[in-house]
DNA sequence: TGTACATCAGTGAACGCGCGTTCACTGATGTAC
DNA sequence: TGTACATCAGTGAACGCGCGTTCACTGATGTAC
């Protein structure tokens, strides 16, 4: 038995060189390279190896593909963890400013992680999909149980925010997609109409409660 | 100078020899066919032609992309118009479950026509973005108008549905990626969160309008 | 501590494959006289 | 109407290309004695 510090020495190496291998790849994401995704020699050139080397790493693309949308779907994550934390305690129409405008600064920043998410999502392959609607759906329900809580500070009581929550969600992922290749000044009008529609589903949800 | 008739006789064989390749491939994407679009020798051997041929018809394979994609809105604007035909003259609520439910059907039986456009609304080529936004604005705007008159015609004078039609059509295409590889069942329960949704739209748009 | 051996991350060359596309050709159809 | 010629939709074979993947090998690193 080998003291395991020694031991871990070489995999702590290969694991290096795995995320060495996944942040070149998201690197190339971020810089809007997405013919149909990533090549493998595309990725191992940009992280400075042999293609064949990547079958160290990972048993096949697809596993170096998954791996890559988990990195983005994380990403995301902490974006949207970001957004909800900057909203808390405020009156609902200055939190979804808040929201919203973090929003926009994201989809700006992330574009291209943001597409390759959407394009995964339509992947042959269906492991994709569910990871990507797990993760999502995950996100979701977040949401809609900080919107509950910030309910019940106000005193209105247990209201179940699923269906508002999924809705404004979906508010969101169109604008991705139209966002997708125009200007930011267009992206700005566009913001503006979002934000009148995301009002429309809280106050319209309000006026189905009652 | 020959007879019209007779001049348009070869050109009116090769227009007939363009649609049957449209007609095989529009088949093979309704079939569900779409390991990332379809091949130029799978869309000629299901047209009964040799792969070379379709040069005759087609200057590459973006060309003939494009007028699949075409074929595709096509369809989607015939059932948008059916779904809107449905819907006049009716009270909001009976006239959006009719909707939604025409909605519904066309979900189901175009779902791979859908899937394929959203895909190519992401093809790395601009030119398929810009003819399906375009298109997709159009039926957006005849959705709008549709809802102004309707609102004319019960005294509530001129107003515009803009946001609200687009919100209505995010909810839409959202709807259409998590239908995406669901059953059927658990589509229905989709669709009666959706009609909510949507009525949280109109409720909430009339409430801010007041 | 020094030596002989085992492991294994990384490599260069090569594989089979299917892709979109080009090319010289064929033969039925239309045109001109 | 009959014949000689032009057009052109369709074809089989072949092209170059880049893809993911396999393989035998190398050489630095860890292991055992």
């Amino acid at each position: 038995m080998p003291p395991a510090s020694q031991k871990s020495s070489r995999s702590d190496r290969k694991e290096a060189t795995r995320r060495r291998i996944l942040a070149a790849a998201m690197q190339l994401v971020e810089e809007g390279r997405s013919p149909d995704a990533l090549g493998l020699r595309e990725v191992a050139r940009a992280a400075g190896m042999a293609a064949p080397s990547l079958y160290n790493h990972f048993t096949d693309m697809d596993e170096l593909g998954l791996a890559l949308v988990d990195e983005c779907l994380l990403r995301m994550r902490a974006v949207a963890r970001r957004a909800r934390r900057a909203m808390v305690s405020q009156d609902v129409e200055p939190a979804l400013k808040t929201l919203l405008g973090e929003f926009l600064l994201a989809v700006s920043r992330f574009e291209p992680v943001l597409r390759l998410l959407i394009v995964q999502w339509l992947n042959p392959n269906p492991e994709y999909r569910r990871l990507i609607r797990r993760e999502l759906s995950m996100m979701r329900r977040e949401m809609a149980n900080d919107m509950r809580d910030a309910a019940q500070l106000k005193g209105m009581g247990e209201v179940g925010f699923d269906v508002e929550s999924d809705a404004i969600f979906s508010l969101l992922i169109t604008f991705v997609l139209n966002a997708l290749d125009i200007s930011q000044e267009k992206r700005e009008q566009r913001l503006a109409i979002l934000e009148r529609q995301v009002m429309m589903v809280v106050l319209g949800s309000r006026a189905l409660r009652a």
